[in-house]
DNA sequence: CCGCCGTCATGAACCGTTTCAGCACGCTTG
DNA sequence: CAAGCGTGCTGAAACGGTTCATGACGGCGG
């Protein structure tokens, strides 16, 4: 209203009202202890009068610390991935560091976009969810001395802290589970193979068919889904519903593409309701209020952004180059959907 | 691997291994055009060869310049404001600029912070959905040069540019559904006053009474919820399904609440399932697709965001002062929960 | 051959902090 | 009274970039 907007004030111009040296006023944010108590006191009213707020570019610049965190994940529309970004948000909170999330849309270019973005900001840490394989921009970056963790994934050296759900034991109990419901057929809607744990789901699940002592490759069959959310679902799962194979039993790669499947087969083929097997991954929270309430594979997601952030605190603290891994143990939460052969 | 963890190589570097001034560096970095072919691809060379990385902070500091923009929301976890979150980020990365989001859980002290992290970092602009309606520290930083815009609020003034949805009329479309179905008795879940949405909403719900000549003092009762989600909600509502009046029509102030709503019916009087009309507001993408499929206000939730930047974008541009105020009209989204009376 | 001009590169000032050596001052101690 | 010490403050260097006035150099027209 008042105040034209003007140049930021700077401390100079704290010093100059309150009539000490810049480094008084320095001292007076950083180390209140060293300066008299007189001299505090005029200082801060004037830090008062002008609404002074500490440039962060420059403190950064000449102390080299910060406080924050980046993060990237997969998709932030993803309950999974909110969860787990909450999970980090409480840790940093307590250690008092801030987070940055971005979403990367499992698009290598926004990713890379995002790490360049974080490194110049000179992040004290990552975490990220990475898009595919090729881990190569996150050694650079730890190799140049940027804490990394890496989020729901397991990380092949010790050069990347890890945080990871066991997916091969999640496709593996999703599997047993439609096997001891009598299925022989099983269908898995599933993401690109670039990305770890869409292999790993498969490869537990392929190998629960063959403890059954049955051929994988006879039993599971793969179907793409071009994206890892509902609408992708629907769009992969529709013409599977005109054939005259229809799948008895799905097993989705998460909650979301269960999700679409789920709406596909009420929107098309409403008298196959309650007679397609579902089961989903996640267990994201609407999944026991859908429709029909979704057996899913349960995956400590708050636990998960928690350690990972807890792991990155511990590491920039000490500058230990030890990496940490911790794989967590996902759980099989049965509901209706997941119907008998 | 290799690299041991070292300070970071700064331009200094670059130039003497190219042998060339740090000016000269600058330019390749940012007037490619001024420096001459042969010496722009050494200095090329040597960046790469470095694995440079310009330092943000000096750049900043520096140059004042910056392509961030924040963002604080109610609740990451609610998908509404993931979806505004992605409207602003797709408009951002069109213009180059990228989204550093944060969620103050509708807490005054994390706003607080995250107001003072964003101002501090120097963001280029600040995109904000305020936990009260004391817009003090806002204004504050609008006069301070940072321009702001006020997200899923009408602003009161135009220090402020802002993009809001008319919940108003959202609430009197709910209200005037809920009453054409047969219902006199209509409960409202809401959120605390202070959010300007919940006041809305509730106002809305009254006037649809109104118009119909009917006292809403004695139609409408309220019911406060704690938090604004699922857990909050059927928290809320647990003690109204134990009493001799249960609510028989109940107007939801969001979808998350409806979905608490619908659980506690569920697990405490499933006999109850289908004879209480539930609505809810903002039909969040699974709203079709729950146990009962929900009525509810839509909100053109990506619209909203996207708007918004582009609004920050235009006035950081021009550093206009005049403020752009847009509203969006809500649309009611007929489905099975809202039952006649 | 001289003067002029355009092209490139240089070097230093500057942005707003933090940090640290050093100074002023008053008090204690021997 | 000299020496020593602790307290509280100052002033300047440094962080890593950008920007701009300045200058070196070669070519060209007259």
């Amino acid at each position: 209203m008042s105040t034209p907007a003007t140049r930021r004030s700077s401390i100079g111009d704290v010093a100059r009202l309150a009539g000490v040296s810049v480094g008084t006023v320095s001292n007076v944010l950083n180390r209140p202890d060293r300066v008299a108590e007189s001299t505090r006191e005029r200082v801060l009213e004037a830090i008062r009068r002008l609404a002074f707020v500490p440039n962060a570019s420059a403190r950064q610049l000449r102390a080299g610390t910060i406080t924050t965190v980046g993060a990237i994940v997969l998709d932030i529309r993803n309950p999974f991935f909110t969860e787990v970004a909450r999970g980090i948000e409480d840790r940093l909170a307590a250690a008092d560091h801030t987070l940055m999330l971005a979403s990367s849309d499992d698009d290598r270019e926004r990713e890379a976009r995002y790490l360049r973005l974080f490194e110049e900001h000179g992040v004290s840490g990552l975490l990220v969810v990475p898009t595919g394989d090729d881990l190569g921009p996150l050694l650079g970056l730890a190799a140049r001395g940027v804490h990394t963790v890496l989020l729901d994934r397991p990380s092949p050296t010790d050069a990347l802290s890890s945080v990871a759900v066991d997916d091969v034991a999640g496709g593996l109990q999703a599997g047993e589970h439609l096997l001891g419901l009598g299925h022989r057929s099983i269908l898995m809607l599933n993401g690109p193979h670039a990305i770890r744990p869409c292999r790993d789901r498969l490869t537990g699940l392929r190998r629960a068919v063959e403890r059954r002592g049955l051929d994988p490759d006879a039993v599971v069959r793969e179907v793409p889904v071009p994206t890892l959310d509902a609408g992708g679902a629907a769009a992969a799962f529709a013409p599977l519903l005109e054939g005259d194979r229809v799948p008895t039993a799905v097993f989705c790669v998460n909650d979301l593409v269960a999700i679409g499947v789920q709406r596909e087969i009420r929107r098309r083929r409403p008298d196959l309701i309650g007679s397609i097997a579902i089961v989903g991954y996640d267990d994201i929270e609407i999944a026991a209020e859908l429709a029909t309430p979704l057996t899913s594979v349960r995956q400590p997601a708050h636990a998960l952004g928690y350690r990972a952030a807890e792991i990155l605190l511990a590491r920039a603290a000490a500058d230990a180059p030890v990496a940490e891994h911790q794989v967590f143990q996902p759980e099989l939460v049965v509901r209706s959907s997941s119907v008998p052969a």
